[in-house]
RNA sequence: UGGGGUGUAGCCAAGUGGUAAGGCAACGGGUUUUGAUCCCGUCAUGCGCAGGUUCGAAUCCUGCCACCCCAGCCA
């Protein structure tokens, strides 16, 4: 299929097992998350290698809900998380399905396991369990139940699932070595009491399989070849193969295990982006400022930039801390290419063009992409007054500050070059208007003056500007103190976030719903759909563009 | 102090006995009607440390060190 070599450790046991025969040479994985909470950036790197690898040898990808623990999950989880797995570009088809699918087959695979002798009913509670385990350096100890006979096994195992025994009373374990230095392998639980509605089998079960026991059997009832999980279930392996030797399913699954992502100040703990939730510190899940799918696609992350970002960062088994500035440059290369470019002013400075006729405006042809003309263009209205920004003008400006000064000259995009002659202030000192003097013989395009100059900045008319509200996030979902990373919750708050009123070109009047692409020098930016009130326009700023210029100015 | 992992540049990451790829960041230069984009260049005498084997070691051996994960009836 492939025939380049395989970019990383897991795409080579794959391709190894492949060429191999293995499977059939097929490839078969699972993106299997729990539905307790919203997807994010860290799972992002899970779904893209899952569904991408499969790809690659024309495999296929399961999206499986492991929704063995009711209360914690949800049904408005599930969707989100199918809205996110498919915005992200990837397609499970036929094949979602759920743990909660398999509670019967999981249930005589127990059974199984129980008459067999290797599974037995613990009436010890939680607590006492607890002390029996041992603790890392020391031996556990036997439970005083784990010689109950196998029919007296079977027939607790039958009661628990009849509904007979309250919470906490009983439990399924699977008969190890309580002795193991492994202490996954000290009896695991394989089934708690719970009484208490599944969001999918609603009161069917009172029993419920753990993680563990209900894993890997999924894996093998579908099929999967390849299991890929994180790394901290690295010790669960042996356990993972014990159950496969226990009950020899017609399938076996391998389970590879890889390290998470780790974004350098994004939260991904979902306790905490749960309570940020909770706690209205965001408006929801899909906050822009949130590390979710939902929130970074409400930001205007496009989908590829995410898929590129995943590829770039590598898969292995060491721990990392990705810098966000790898997730920001896939963000700008995708958005460099495909975004078209408006003129907007966030915080406007009035220009008067002196030498302007009064009632004159012109229509200025303005490209819609420096390097793509296929992407067209429209017009734009340019009168005696404009606005520009604020930043671009400068009193007392150092000797590398390129836009406008008292007695310098400057290019205004598509349109003249202007110098400026005058500043007007209020009675408070402050400069409110700028009086400027336009060359006629610059008119871009028709530039009869052969004059350059060393900066260009972006206007808008005053007659013809209108005001939208504009989002400038500051990278928000960082924690704003590295070194502390405990408190996100007090440091996640409004501040990060300012609200501003721009004045935008007038073609951006048109923009229905839903538009993305870059401000002239401002950053890219897109509608909030989410967010959108009739005759009003609300845009949140994607990611910044390189700015070298930052550092000149606050030089000065 | 038990078990399981991992150490290659500021951050990622190739490399599997033949003389340290690539990306991000940073820095320098060129083009540019976005200080963007684009293009060019610089950036590990060194691979956690110390020994050893070898003509030759990031790769093999020995011993250390550091960091991460595991004691849910969570996943």
């Amino acid at each position: 299929m492939n025939n380049s070599k395989p970019q990383d450790f897991i795409r080579q046991i794959i391709a190894d097992d492949v060429s191999q025969g293995k499977h059939g040479g097929t490839v078969t994985t699972r993106f299997p998350p729990e539905p307790n909470g919203y997807l994010h950036v860290g799972h992002a790197k899970s779904i893209c290698l899952n569904f991408g690898v499969a790809m690659e040898h024309g495999g296929q990808t399961f999206l499986r809900f492991d929704d063995t623990n009711p209360g914690k999950e949800s049904d408005e989880y599930v969707e989100a998380i199918k809205r996110d797995v498919r915005w992200l570009g990837f397609d499970w088809g036929d094949r979602l399905t759920h743990a909660s699918d398999y509670f019967e087959r999981l249930y005589d695979a127990a059974m199984q396991l129980i008459e067999r002798g290797s599974a037995y009913v613990d009436s010890l509670n939680a607590e006492q369990i607890r002390q029996y385990r041992g603790t890392l350096t020391e031996p556990g100890r036997n439970s005083p139940y784990r010689d109950r006979s196998s029919a007296e096994n079977v027939g607790l195992f039958k009661r628990m699932r009849a509904g007979e025994f309250a919470d906490g009373t009983h439990v399924l374990r699977a008969k190890i070595d309580m002795a193991s230095p492994n202490i996954n392998l000290r009896d695991p639980t394989l089934y708690r009491i719970r009484h208490i509605q599944h969001q999918r089998t609603g009161d069917t079960w009172c029993i419920y399989p753990m993680y563990d026991f209900a894993h890997g059997l999924s894996d093998a009832f579908e099929g999967i070849t390849h299991s890929l999980c994180t790394l901290e279930f690295e010790d669960h392996r042996p356990l993972y193969d014990w159950f496969l030797d226990q009950l020899d399913p017609p399938h076996r699954p391998r389970q590879i295990e890889f390290s998470r992502l780790n974004l350098a100040f994004a939260v991904t703990s979902k306790r905490k982006l749960n309570s940020l939730v909770q706690e209205k510190i965001v408006s929801g899940w899909d906050d822009p400022r949130m590390p979710t799918l939902a929130g970074m696609r409400r930001r205007g992350y496009p989908p590829a930039a995410l898929r590129d970002f995943s590829k770039r960062i590598g898969v292995t088994k060491k721990e990392n801390l990705i810098e966000m500035a790898l997730l920001e440059t896939c963000v700008r290369e995708v958005l460099d290419h495909e975004a078209p470019r408006r003129m907007a002013v966030l915080r406007p400075l009035k220009v008067t063009l002196t030498n302007y006729p009064e009632d004159q405006v012109e229509q200025l042809t303005a490209g819609n992409h420096p390097q793509r003309p296929e992407l067209g263009s429209r017009e734009v209205p340019f009168g005696r007054v404009i606005y520009i920004e604020q930043d671009d003008f400068m009193e007392d400006a150092p000797r590398k500050f390129f836009r406008l000064k008292p007695g310098g000259e400057v290019r205004l995009r598509f349109a003249y070059i202007i110098r400026c002659d005058d500043v007007v202030r209020n009675a408070a000192g402050e400069i409110v208007e700028l009086l400027c003097s336009y060359d006629p013989d610059t008119r871009s395009g028709i530039d009869k003056s052969n004059r350059k100059v060393k900066g260009t900045i972006h206007w808008v008319s005053a007659a013809h500007s209108c005001d939208a509200e504009v989002r400038l996030y500051d990278r928000l979902f960082d924690n704003p103190q590295p070194g502390d990373a405990e408190d996100v919750l007090t440091q996640l708050n409004a501040q990060s976030l300012e609200t501003v009123t721009a004045k935008v070109e007038p073609s951006l009047r048109e923009v229905a719903g839903e538009w993305s692409g870059q401000f002239e020098r401002l950053g890219y930016f897109c509608t909030d759909s989410a967010d959108h009130a009739p005759g009003r326009m609300v845009f949140n700023r994607i990611v910044t563009l390189r700015d070298s210029w930052a550092k000149i100015d606050k030089q000065a």
